[in-house]
DNA sequence: CCTCGAATAT
DNA sequence: AATATTCGAG
């Protein structure tokens, strides 16, 4: 008889050294990953680790994670030697990262520079890298977005067409220099808008006044440190997370 | 060697 | 989806 099938076991490997977590865990930080658990564990999160940016708490949730770090000679560990973790951007470090980038400008904008105006330790270039990377991508969408939807209200304007909102496919990689795209998608459904950019796109008007230069948050002053975030409740945390606390 | 940007991976 | 990591070009 032959041979059975395949085997495909996976041996985790878990070399480099271990870190010892010896702090305390971060309740509020758990409780933040899994807000509301619908489904018993259903999908929660890949093994990954989150981090608050407020401090270097680092929860563990899922021990099935190749752990690989590799140790660069001239790499300082942080303090209490706390591995890679992913950085969780807050609503406030987003904003902080949103003003830098408009202070340098939309287009001079570049990693060192933001990161340097930003003046958080904890955060590497890499983390701006990627996060930028992101940030253009939003924006780059929302723009279009925007260029789309002007352009079709002109050809509804001269030609009064009824405008045929049905849904079609989008296979319209091609612009839309004749014929009218259909409401491409994106029904009713409004994705976070925290992406925007201030000067396009009112939902996203709401935005730093302009003097908030002198904000009353010493965090720009400090590294690693965030004012306590509240545990959201409600997702539209994320939404309006500016300072229109009024109804 | 370093930085940036895009692509790719987790 | 959100970040991290990798890859190639300056």
């Amino acid at each position: 008889m032959s041979a059975n099938a395949t085997r495909s076991v996976k041996v985790d490997k878990v070399d480099e050294e271990n870190n010892s977590n010896t702090e305390e865990n971060a309740p509020s930080v758990s409780a933040l990953a899994s807000a509301s658990n619908f489904d018993s564990g259903s999908s929660l999160n890949q093994g990954e680790e989150i981090v608050s940016t407020r401090e270097d708490y680092v929860v563990n949730i899922s021990s099935s994670g190749a752990d690989k770090r590799r140790k660069s000679s001239t790499r300082l560990n942080n303090s209490s030697g706390k591995r890679k973790v992913k950085v969780d951007w807050t609503p406030e470090l987003h904003r902080q990262f949103v003003q830098a980038v408009e202070q340098l400008g939309v287009d001079k904008a570049v990693p060192s520079k933001i990161l340097e105006l930003m003046g958080i330790d904890c955060l590497t270039r890499h983390n701006i890298a990627s996060h930028l990377q992101k940030y253009r991508s939003h924006r780059k969408h929302l723009l279009a977005r925007e260029a789309e939807a002007a352009t079709w209200r002109r050809r509804r304007q001269i030609c009064g067409t009824t405008g045929r909102t049905g849904k079609s496919d989008v296979n319209s990689w091609v612009v839309p220099t004749t014929g009218f795209p259909p409401v491409t998608s994106m029904p009713h459904n409004r994705p976070l808008h925290v992406w925007g950019h201030p000067s396009v796109d009112q939902s996203l008007a709401y935005m730093w006044p302009s003097h908030l230069a002198s904000s009353p948050s010493p965090a720009w002053a400090t590294p690693c440190h965030l004012p306590p975030q509240p545990p959201p409740g409600d997702p539209y945390f994320w939404y309006y997370h500016h300072q229109d606390v009024s109804v």
